[in-house]
DNA sequence: TCTTAAATTGTGTGCGCACACAGAAAATCT
DNA sequence: AGATTTTCTGTGTGCGCACACAATTTAAGA
């Protein structure tokens, strides 16, 4: 039998508002009173019914999303992890918003539009370190819970961190590609399309790589580290990848610090690529479609979908449930390969209907 | 604004007990006006409050789940993703008994005693195929929906199987070794400490990882399969595997089905260890610690916690929130090596508390 | 047409909890 | 001691839904 406050309180011989005003804390409840409520409650073992708890409260929670680029994949997985915890949470009375932005500037834009529609918790994406920074101690001061997903920064005064944690997944690729290649060769790592200087997981991914070839003795790798811009066509990666070609001649394998492995493949000819062994980040199309005729070699998948269903989830265990809330949950690091693709691809058992 | 009963009852113009007859299809009403409610609910985009449902319902359901040898750190692992579970959904009153069982003999009676227990639903591990196929019909005549964990067997009276594609499972462990060994060189598939017999997983996984080698074409690799039996000790072990190893003088590696990949690796000698390359399954501790002193090479994570989580919520699903159930969930095969063992190990993350 | 049965519709109660408010008891002040 | 404040405790209502039961309308029978 299930232990209801009408039992707690007839066994300590009170009402139910006064063990209501026990469990809430309210005050106004007398230490003896106090006390031996506390007690049948230990004795019987009482668990608050957040069912009856939740329709009682009858409240709403107004969750803001700060994501990127609506056209990006990856980001595209993201938003798709969050409608699926607020089709779970809905009858919680879980309301979320999603704005996107492109730029730092915009970025600043859209986070002041945050903060004024006055949400009850806040996630993001800190891409950018400092107006990142800036944006969360904006949040602690007017007290509102904020989760951070995807890029991890080191601030104190946020609810939780939930994403990869960057450097272990540089190791991994490095351990991966230490698999692959010969002795006495080289390795690029590649920061391709992104502003790598205010970008703080992409350090960390390169920081791990090259450690994991430091650390290791029976193998000698030499790892060159190189950004290509945004803007710049297939045509200019080509020529770029040429050159890299011609200056190390001994190089043998690419590790592509984003998404975009896919572009590497596309602009590289057969017999150059049979010789690279590549790996690279995220289950989207262009990239599993590399994988499976073997021009990539590893993925490693960096669960988008999932990131943004459990910020959502952990949102509403800390406001609505009350729960404690681990504040880094780093996600595994999937290795990826053709065999073990599709499972990864079809997650929907990560996302469990009843909530 | 979410939309409730009340509100559909007004714009219809009925009461809420009409509206309430046709969500329920309950029959009594007249056709004009069941049209007239569902036009309306539709209209306004209605969802079943399950907040309260669920409190007004305020039924129990017993759920029955039959594991296997209660030492084992694999059921262990169940054991604790059905806790969580069990946690998870205490407040839909929710109440899993669990029963441990160790052998066919056993089996059959610890069925009996759940069908005598007249439980709401049922989930187990087909390990006996014989037997479980007979208690799955049985379950079937007496209408308890059944979830299959762990062993898929081809019964489509159950409600779901969640678990592992265990022919894939073998098919990734020979890419795995196809990696590690060189050309012409041999595998041994070890079957250890189980009646290989008449489990149907292990059957799968061995048709996975012969397909593997039979149909690539850039390595010639020599498969023998080998059955060693619970009773022995490691020592028998030991002089099994030196003969083994002089009929095949070229055997590179040794693909252990199950979690015992540990044995082996501890009654061999480090010059025996340092040819071989061993891929074997779960993340238990011997395991781990032979993994990352890099006698293991590979481990598969079968998640038996993920497994014991989702078919109890599963079954809530079902039959609490009556959300359609999708028959056959194939967990990930997730590729552990060192560097990303951790995060696997701790997976606290694929367990959301909201439920 | 009136009676009775059948079909259809409306009303009331409880699920367990949160919270506002009413009420009782104790403490403080004239 | 009586009046007043302060502290403490009990009661009632609503959250949205499910279901039993009452009330009403319609159809069938006499």
């Amino acid at each position: 039998m299930r232990i209801r406050i009408k039992d707690i309180a007839d066994q300590a011989g009170v009402s139910v508002g006064t063990v209501d005003r026990v469990i809430h804390k309210r005050g106004n409840v007398s230490p003896a009173v106090k006390e031996k409520v506390e007690k049948v409650m230990t004795q019987l073992g009482y668990r608050r019914n957040i069912i009856a708890s939740t329709l009682a409260l009858n409240r709403t929670l107004r969750i803001s999303v700060l994501l990127f680029d609506n056209k990006d994949y990856f980001w595209e997985q993201t938003r798709l992890g969050i409608e699926k915890a607020q089709d779970a949470t809905h009858h919680y009375g879980v309301e979320v918003s999603i704005l996107y932005c492109e730029n730092p500037g915009d970025f600043r834009k859209k986070t002041k539009q945050i903060l004024d529609s006055r949400p009850d918790a806040i996630m993001f994406a800190p891409l950018y370190k400092e107006e990142g920074l800036r944006f969360i101690e904006e949040c602690h001061n007017r007290s509102i819970p904020t989760v951070l997903i995807n890029t991890q920064l080191d601030a104190p005064d946020t609810l939780c961190y939930i994403g990869q944690d960057s450097y272990q997944s540089g190791v991994v690729a490095a351990r991966l590609i230490h698999f692959g290649i010969p002795d006495h060769s080289s390795a690029l790592l590649l920061n391709l399309d992104s502003s790598a200087a205010n970008a703080q997981h992409l350090m960390d991914k390169e920081r791990g790589f090259r450690d994991y070839f430091n650390e290791i003795q029976s193998k000698s790798v030499h790892v060159y580290a190189a950004n290509f811009e945004h803007e710049k066509s297939q045509n200019d990666l080509r020529n770029f990848l040429s050159g890299v070609f011609e200056a190390h001649p001994d190089l043998r394998s690419i590790f592509v610090t984003n998404s975009r492995a896919y572009r590497v493949v596309e602009c590289l000819k057969e017999d150059e690529l049979e010789k690279l062994f590549i790996v690279g980040f995220d289950l989207i199309e262009p990239n599993i479609r590399h994988l499976k005729s073997n021009r990539i070699n590893f993925l490693i998948n960096q669960n988008p979908t999932l990131q943004g269903y459990l910020g959502v989830l952990n949102i509403v265990n800390h406001i609505l449930l009350k729960k404690d809330v681990t504040p880094i949950q780093y996600l595994p690091l999937d290795i990826v390969v053709v065999e073990n693709c599709e499972y990864y691809v079809n997650s929907d058992y990560a996302f469990p209907a009843v909530v």
